[in-house]
Parts: structure tokens; sequence; C-alpha cells
RNA sequence: GUCACCAUCGUCUAGCCCGGUUAGGACGGCGGCCUCUCAAGCCGCUAAGACGGGUUCAAAUCCCGUUGGUGACGCCA
């Protein structure tokens, strides 16, 4: 038995948002870092809300960015049986019992203890009128009544809660179904799980469960609550903050490892790094400095996260990643050799693929498509700039190799041979190359060009009116 | 309302447990260098321990209170 098993426990009623993304990164890492077991629990008891098609879009995020899960993911609407066998030894050993009340009922209770100024709750009504099974009735869990009980958070350190706070909670709906805690705690027992990592929205469900695993005489796991991702503006997040799904990041061209990077550094740290590659993260993360405090999202830093990870992840692999984009974006299909080629050119000027395939564009399209901007075109391809691109065009059908080297060359021999500056040649040289006043070393795009496109930009540039 | 949790630059955070720092790093912003452009890179600047009380020679750090924020209070998950 592995010392570490956790687990990540969605509900495929959306796409998985970069909060649920977070919770699976942090039991990821500290299964994976302590050589444990990580497993998949889809939560999908709420019928009328799951969809396949979320557990379909939830698992390909997954492993988009790398969370690989051990075995088959497990699904609760397919594990009745294991919650009503408990639900059942609660019955028998008199832990729990039959509630009649009916919802109106309770609701009225909870309405009396409001006015009373305390937690609306269940009154224990049925607590101890022995009832039987029957039609509308649930089971609810009997709790004691004094007491506290008291757990130790991985990152909110020790939780007192009185037990008189808390009711006797249904365990089993009036339909049969078991309810969200029993079903938890059920399946985690089921699966071993001795590391409880989830959102700190389950704070309050943990003494709960506590009371389950204790009338059930099982184990207790430990717990860990990681608070809730904030938006800019430090207030909930949401789609108007940029709370969006992991998909969505993927479409958008980001790169799994800096989302992950990003999101695990989100809320955790050690000590002043601020970037982290997975294996980085495996070997780092014990499950300890985790802040207690929420943390607002910050696209700003996300997006410089994943610019770093673009300017020094190997070349070839960038290639690889810009591509899908580069197909997206209406350039064809572009070799593999000529996409590492645009990518030494313009991965230190974009912050995602998406943009970074988008800058490709003017090495892209033919010259005679090349779009030139009308200000760059009036301030640069003046009389005397266009007379530089003819003498230039001359230069440059003669220089061999036509490589960076070579280019450079030639165009410096120029600039020194005529008592030019380069800063008088230069700009209507790039406004013809580019079409604007952006892009990389002129040389490096001459030679990426080619010299025969090279010279049909010149000459349109040349021509241009 | 009740209970629980949280509180360091605008943001992410280090330090806090084991009191003594010019309160450190990063993002952003601003300025500079570089430079044909846009970036990148490098350098510099900016800005913080919510508040009030204790304890102590000394408090971001320990204690109490206040305020503010968040979450939970379902036969949802």
């Amino acid at each position: 038995m592995p010392d570490v098993v956790t687990r990540f426990a969605p509900s495929p009623t959306g796409h998985l948002h970069i909060g649920g993304a977070r919770t699976a990164i942090f039991c990821w890492l500290l299964a994976r870092h302590f050589d444990g077991r990580f497993y998949l629990r889809i939560e999908d008891t709420d019928l009328l809300r799951s969809k396949q098609e979320y557990t379909d879009a939830i698992l390909a995020s997954m492993r988009w960015l790398g969370l690989d899960w051990d075995g088959p993911p497990v699904f609760q609407s397919r594990r009745a049986a294991l919650y009503n066998g408990l639900v059942d030894r609660l019955l028998t050993s008199g832990r729990a019992y039959w509630c009649g009340c009916t919802p109106e009922e309770v609701e009225a209770m909870r309405e009396l203890a409001r006015r009373n100024g305390a937690k609306p709750r269940y009154n224990g009504k049925c607590r101890d009128r022995c009832l039987g099974p029957g039609q509308g009735r649930c089971v609810r869990l009997k709790i004691p009544l004094t007491g506290k009980i008291v757990f130790d958070d991985m990152v909110k350190g020790r939780i007192a809660v009185d037990a008189g706070e808390l009711d006797d909670m249904v365990i089993r709906r009036a339909d049969g179904m078991p309810t969200y805690n029993l079903a938890v705690v059920a399946d985690d027992n089921d699966m071993g799980v001795t590391h409880v990592i989830r959102g700190d929205d389950h704070v309050s469900n943990t003494p709960r469960q506590i009371l389950i695993y204790q009338a059930l005489g099982l184990p207790v796991p430990r717990f860990g609550h990681v608070p809730m991702i904030l938006g800019h503006d430090r207030q909930k997040l949401s789609k108007r903050h940029g709370a969006r799904s992991v998909i969505e990041y993927q479409r958008d061209g980001l790169l799994p490892q800096a989302l992950v990077s990003y999101l695990a550094r989100l809320g955790w740290s050690r000590g002043d790094q601020e970037l982290f590659s997975p294996e980085e993260l495996v070997r780092y993360f014990d499950g300890s400095n985790l802040n207690p405090a929420a943390a607002a999202f910050d696209p700003a830093k996300l997006e410089w996260t994943n610019a770093r990870f673009m300017r020094s992840m190997p070349l070839a692999e960038l290639a690889r990643c810009v591509a899908p984009f580069v197909r997206e974006a209406g350039f064809g299909c572009v070799p593999e050799e000529r996409l590492v080629g645009l990518c030494v050119l313009f991965r230190e000027r974009a912050t995602d693929l998406r943009a970074l395939a988008q800058s490709f564009r003017p090495l892209l399209v033919p010259a005679a498509e090349l779009a030139i901007n009308e200000k760059d075109a009036a301030r640069h391809l003046t009389e005397t700039g266009k007379s530089h691109l003819r003498a230039l065009e001359a230069v440059f059908s003669s220089c061999a190799p036509f490589d960076a080297a070579a280019v450079n060359e030639a165009l410096n021999s120029y600039v020194a041979d005529n008592s030019l500056t380069f800063k008088q040649v230069a700009p209507p040289l790039r406004t013809a190359l580019m079409g604007f006043m952006g892009g990389s070393h002129l040389n490096d795009i001459m030679a990426f060009l080619g010299r025969e496109e090279t010279l049909s930009r010149l000459r349109r540039a040349a021509s241009f009116a």
C-alpha cells in the first residue's frame, strides 16, 4: 500500500475550471511526490446536471495538463450498492435513523431556529421515534449532542467545531440515493484515500464527514482545504474576471506547463522561485507551504509565465505546439523546419501560441499579399527609401550564399560604401520585408524568406504608391 | 443571523512556528541602457505587515479585541 493516496473528484456539470484544475494539480503533486496513487472520481450522482460530454472534457483537460491518474475513473452513479451497504450498517448499529419529517416541516424548523438567532437546522424530531422504512422517509445520521470535532488541516492548521453546531444530516434521501457527504466518505474509504485535498468551500462538510467515519469505525484521512481563487479585484472569481475553463486557455494558446506552474504558484511557494517545470513541482511539492489565504488570479502574471516557458522550451517542441495554431490561422501545413525557423524569429515577441502563430503571417504570405501599413509606408517608403530598396535589390541578388551572415555583411557594406547610416536604410527595408515596422532582425528575416521572396518584396515596395 | 476560516507592496508571495531584517523576491507600472522596429535582456525606481490594545528592552512575528473579507448553514455537489 502506498503511503499517500489522493483523488480528484469533479462533478461533470461543467468544464474543468482553473480552481478545480489547481486542486487537481495539488492532489496529483502530492501523490507523485510521495510515489503514491492519484485517482479520479466522477461525482455524477446529480443525474440531471451531469453530462457525459463534461466528463470527457474534464478528462481531456486533465490529460492536456499532464495530470495522469491511476486506474480507471470511478463513477459514483455506479456504486449505489456500496453506499446503501454503509447506510444499512449505520441503521443496524443505531447510529442512524429513519426520519419521516417532510421537507416543509424541516424548513419550518430552520425558520424557527433562524428567528431565534441560531443556525438553521433540523431539530432531531425523529431521532428517538424508532421509525422504520417507509414512503417519503430519509435516513439521518445520529450525531453526538456534545463534544468537539477537531482535525488538523494541512493548510489551515487545527480546526475545531462544536458538535452542537451540527444537526442530524440526511445520509440517504427518500428516493434511496445517498447524499454527497455519505458518498464521499464511502468512496474515499473504499479507494483507500489518505489525503483529501479540496477547495475550502468544503471545510464545513469536513466535521460532518468525520462524524460519518467515526460512526462507521473507519480511519479518518488527512484533510487539506485550499482557499478558493479570487478575481483580480479580490472578488469571487467569475466569468467577468477571466475565470475560464482550462479548455479555453488551451484554445488561447497557453502551454500546459505554464498554466500548471502558474496555478501551483498561486497559493503555494518555495522561496523566491517563480517558475517550475512539472518535474520540479513533483520534486518540491510535499503538501507544506500552502497559503491559507485566498489568492487573486492575475492574468498578467499568467501571461508572463507563459511567455517565459515559450522562450525557454526546446524549439522543436515549441514548433510542435504552435503547429495547430498555424493551421487554424489559415497558413496551411508549414513544414516543421520552417516552423522552427519562425519560432526562432518570433518567440521572444509573443506571449501565447496563438499570437505567435499570428506573428508568422507576414513571412508566410506571398509578397503580393503582404499587407503594408500605410503610416509606415508613408514614413519610410519615400523616394529615397525606395531608391535604397532598388539598390539593395542589386546587392542581394549577387549575395552568396544567401544566409543570415552573408546578407548581414552585404547590407553593412552597402551602408558603409555609400557613406550612409544603418538607420537610413533599415526602416524602408523593414517596411518592405514585413509590411510594417516590427518583427525580428532584418538579416534573419531575409534568410528565412530566401533570395527570391526577399527580392520580390523589395521590388513590390520600391514601386509602392 | 449563527458558525468556521482568512488578513505583508495594486497582484502572487518570503519572513511568522523558534520576537531583534534597511521587511526580501516576482508580476504590473514608471524610467534608463541596448537598438533600424517590436520584443527580449540588463539596470534603476515605485509600493506593504487592516486597526486598537496588551506581553516584552524589543512585535510583521506571541496574546486579546475590533474591523473587513470569504465560505458554510439543502432529502445540491
